[in-house]
RNA sequence: GCGGGUGUGGCGGAAUGGUAGACGCCGGGGACUUAAAAUCCCCUGAGCUUUGCUCGUGCCGGUUCGAGUCCGGCCACCCGCACCA
């Protein structure tokens, strides 16, 4: 009672010490309490934890207590997604090994977590690099090779030829290497690829199941995977070939006005060779911009074959046209273009005069109505032979049905979705755990000499893959003939190591990648948290790798996600001074209206809210506002304010206002009395009414408003009279605000003369008899318009409702001696006069 | 272009078709203090002829006793994908 304020400066690092040494997070598999397994996304350990990070992990701090103090068993783990890029890009640059730098980030970023008072299992802790983690991926991966889910092919890779290195198509910028500036070459490699497009299929129907994801981010896998069903079919050739193409339209056949081929399809290459102005085309195409703007204004070209293609139904020539809109990785490369009804053919039939027939229409007798735009829409078809009359969905059927028993074309379905290319000619990753053997092929390691590990004596200073040029590692004997041999020196894309984590979580044994039984008990994750940015490929391969698990038998769920969240980020105010420059939070401040730089006074533009980058400046750093606020001020705000899927401005203000409650909560527990009598039958209601609704808002993950419940209670219990229901009430708010704040929880909690951990305390109870009011106001309007309220017992029956509605000066004022022509009574809410 | 989302005070945002603006921030006034910090209390959508009235949830219309909420049509901004046949 004496300190009255709230010092998280010792506070804080007690509890997380008295935490750790109770073992408190640490999830038992053998606990026969439901299960409740929460996880965010973990972190690449890029040196320091990010804001973003602070907050999609105290929301699923915040659901991992709350779960735990409502009787459930928790798993609620933090690992290091470690392999990648940065880390070589260090090495490179400052000489350092990735091992270590890595490593060392690891500790770094584990102490600043640790100083947010998470509710984490270290127990499971582990790194994507640590050997005996990837060594179990390689086992995994072996078995997925032999189940025939792995194959090699020769692919084209983005090769800089200055770093001697392959680079990600995001790493390719206006065609040249982001780091070398290196005309970036094309290179036929042979590469690893999983078969991921064997489950295209059930991927796609699987989201169907997946209702608490985010419809977003369901259209945008479904969108990936792009399914779609049409016709392949063939085209007689005037040069005596055939042509394949495909089609999702196949019922407007009669349409077709000419054949396009992509600029790199064999017609094409083949017409380029007799033919220079083909071949100056083709350049042409080549050149043309890939991005998203020159793509968008991109004029159709075409250039004419002069070759003809046979209409499989009329038997008339199309003109076979050399196109730059057409894709060769798309279908067969090779469209019939029906200009009347697929805008892109529309475009370049005008431009080359070529003719645009109607083939559906709104009715028949619309057959003839002009075309000034493609049309996609359904109707009728017309001028189509056989199928005139027939809706755009049998005469599909249709001209499948007659291409199939002709023998000219079949049915088939398409998909965007391609195999996964998993090579990486990169050294900090998973070793692809193969040999290549001039006498066997390709043979896999024995899993007996599981993990191949990584050697630690490689230099980066020369350009290239470290484990080619490494003297010895990758020479070794055939485990199958025992003659000299080489190691692949491929790594597996990182997406890899992100694809089972949360198995090796749910299960370590040391022989094996995971139990199966144990993961059983665990999976799927009841609530996966992160950002929106892994929508498409981290969930998707997830969602790959737990079904290729499941169909050799290691595994027995098909989805790993119940649920998933994706959190908004955190956001600032960006500055700049008069010279452009961006300033930083902590050069500015507030003068009057205006801003200032405080080092010279001059004016300073507050520009726009974004999401916070190194490059304007607009970051905050976690250790610097948890060493001047405390952990839980910073969780507050983490939670406060805007709804969690939204973006969270940053803002001074608001860090203050939580630092403020902090300490009103604390001022609040100091005036607890457990000896209080007498009953406050208002503030027990309240009380109840609050533990019902955060319950409900943090299981629907809406901190903001479950936050704002919290003050409503903290307001109301301040101002009560002493007795035991406010005793109550404090107690009450402590428990509410436990998974927020835990610290302050823990120390109010020894304040109240509890002995215990708050972290092992249950969610208060809730006596549903005090969660309903006995009065109620009632709003008393007049033809819709709020006239006046009435306060009156709860279940008032209508007529006496009426009655004293009618009765208000008020109300008899606006209706003004105007005759009652009905009354709307809504028991316990209003009534509505209609004079 | 396609798909999705969002528009409510000075700001972040609440609101099962039923009292719009909960809660927080900012701002204003007051109390305490020699003073400040801290804290507490009050006010805070706009306007007006201020016991009260009118207007007000991006815009236009509709349904309804009653619309931020439902329906139709627009507008703006944000995000994702993008020449996918």
């Amino acid at each position: 009672m004496t300190d009255i304020r709230f010092d998280p400066s010792q506070a804080d690092g007690r509890w997380q010490r008295a935490w750790d040494e109770a073992r408190c997070f640490e999830a038992d598999s053998n606990s026969d309490k439901p299960k409740s397994y929460v996880l965010e996304m973990f972190p690449y350990p890029s040196g320091r934890i990010h804001i973003g990070h602070v907050r999609n992990y105290t929301m699923g701090d915040v659901l991992a207590r709350y779960k735990r103090m409502t009787g459930h068993e928790v798993l609620h783990p933090m690992g290091w997604d470690a392999f990648g890029m940065p880390a070589e890009n260090a090495a490179m640059e400052k000489g350092v090994h990735p091992a270590g730098w890595t490593y060392e980030n690891i500790a770094t970023m584990k102490a600043q977590l640790q100083r947010l008072g998470f509710a984490l299992d270290w127990s499971r802790e582990f790194a994507t690099c640590d050997p005996e983690y990837y060594g179990h991926e390689q086992a995994l991966f072996i078995d997925l090779y032999e189940a025939g889910l792995v194959y090699r092919r020769k692919s084209a890779v983005n090769w800089d030829p200055v770093d001697q290195t392959v680079l990600a198509n995001e790493q390719v910028i206006d065609g040249r290497g982001w780091r070398s500036g290196a005309v970036v070459e094309k290179r036929q490699l042979d590469q690893w690829f999983l078969k991921i497009t064997a489950f295209a299929e059930d991927l796609l129907a699987g989201l169907g199941s997946l209702d608490d994801w985010p419809e977003k981010v369901r259209l945008m896998q479904e969108n990936w995977i792009g399914k779609s069903q049409g016709l392949q079919f063939r085209f007689d050739l005037s040069n005596g070939e055939t042509i394949e193409v495909y089609t999702t339209r196949p019922d407007t056949i009669f349409g077709a006005s000419f054949v396009a081929v992509a600029p790199d399809h064999p017609i094409a290459q083949q017409v380029a060779m007799g033919n220079c102005d083909a071949a100056k085309f083709i350049e042409q195409c080549k050149r043309g911009g890939t991005t998203a703007a020159e793509l968008e204004t991109a004029e159709k070209l075409g250039f004419d074959t002069g070759i003809g293609a046979r209409h499989p139904f009329t038997g008339e020539y199309l003109p076979v046209y050399i196109a730059n809109f057409v894709l060769m990785e798309y279908g067969t490369g090779a469209i019939m273009a029906v200009p009347g009804h697929d805008q892109r053919d529309f475009d370049f039939a005008t431009k080359y005069g070529l003719p645009i027939v109607r083939v559906v229409a709104a009715s028949a007798e619309a057959a003839d109505a002009p075309l000034t735009e493609a049309e996609a829409g359904d109707g009728v078809l017309v001028n189509s032979g056989f199928l005139d009359g027939m809706n755009v969905a049998d005469a599909k059927r249709a001209v499948i049905d007659r291409a199939q028993s002709e023998g000219w074309g079949e049915g088939k379905t398409v998909w965007r979705l391609r195999d996964w290319g998993i090579s990486r000619q990169r050294y900090w990753g998973t070793p692809i755990p193969f040999i290549h053997c001039e006498a066997c092929g390709v043979v896999p390691v024995p899993k007996d000499q599981l993990p191949v590990t990584l050697p630690e004596d490689v230099d980066f200073k020369t350009p290239g893959n470290p484990l080619v040029r490494h003297p010895t590692w990758k020479h070794v004997d055939c485990p199958k003939c025992g003659a000299a041999a080489t190691r692949e020196t491929d790594t597996l894309d990182t997406f890899v190591n992100s694809s089972w984590y949360f198995l090796r979580f749910a299960s370590q044994p040391a022989d094996q990648p995971f139990d199966a039984a144990e993961v059983a008990k665990w999976m799927p994750v009841d609530q996966y948290i992160g950002g929106i940015e892994h929508a498409i490929l981290h969930l998707l391969y997830a969602r790959f790798w737990t079904r290729a698990l499941a169909h050799i038998g290691k595994l027995d769920v098909k989805e790993p996600f119940a649920s998933l969240f994706t959190q908004g980020m955190v956001t600032h105010e960006t500055y700049r001074a008069g010279d452009g420059s961006w300033l930083s939070p902590g050069e500015v401040r507030k003068n009057g209206e205006d801003w200032i730089r405080i080092s010279d006074g001059q004016p300073v533009t507050a520009g726009r809210v974004e999401k916070m980058s190194k490059s304007k400046k607009n970051v905050v750093d976690p250790d610097e506002i948890i060493a001047r606020y405390g952990a839980d001020a910073v969780r507050w705000f983490m939670l406060s304010d805007s709804p969690p899927e939204r973006d969270l401005p940053w803002s001074e203000a608001g860090i203050e206002g939580c630092g403020r409650f902090v300490q009103r909560l604390w001022r609040l527990v100091q005036q607890y009395d457990a000896n209080a009598t007498g009953e406050d039958k208002a503030l027990a209601r309240k009380t109840h009414q609050a533990v019902a609704a955060v319950a409900d808002h943090i299981e629907a993950l809406a901190f903001n408003k479950a936050v704002a419940k919290i003050y409503e209670l903290t307001s109301a219990a301040e101002k009560a009279a002493p007795s035991a229901d406010r005793s109550r009430a404090i107690r009450t708010v402590l428990l509410l605000a436990s998974p927020m704040m835990p610290h302050l929880a823990e120390e109010g909690w020894r304040a109240l003369g509890e002995s215990g951990l708050v972290a092992n305390a249950g969610w208060p109870e809730v006596d549903p008899a005090l969660l309903v009011e006995d009065e109620v106001t009632i709003a008393v309007q007049v033809k819709g318009k709020l006239r006046d309220t009435l306060t009156v017992a709860k279940g008032l029956p209508q007529p006496e409702l009426e009655a004293l509605a009618l009765a208000s000066e008020k109300v008899q004022r606006a209706i003004d001696g105007a005759p009652v022509r009905k009354v709307i009574v809504v028991p316990d809410r209003l009534v509505n006069i209609v004079a």
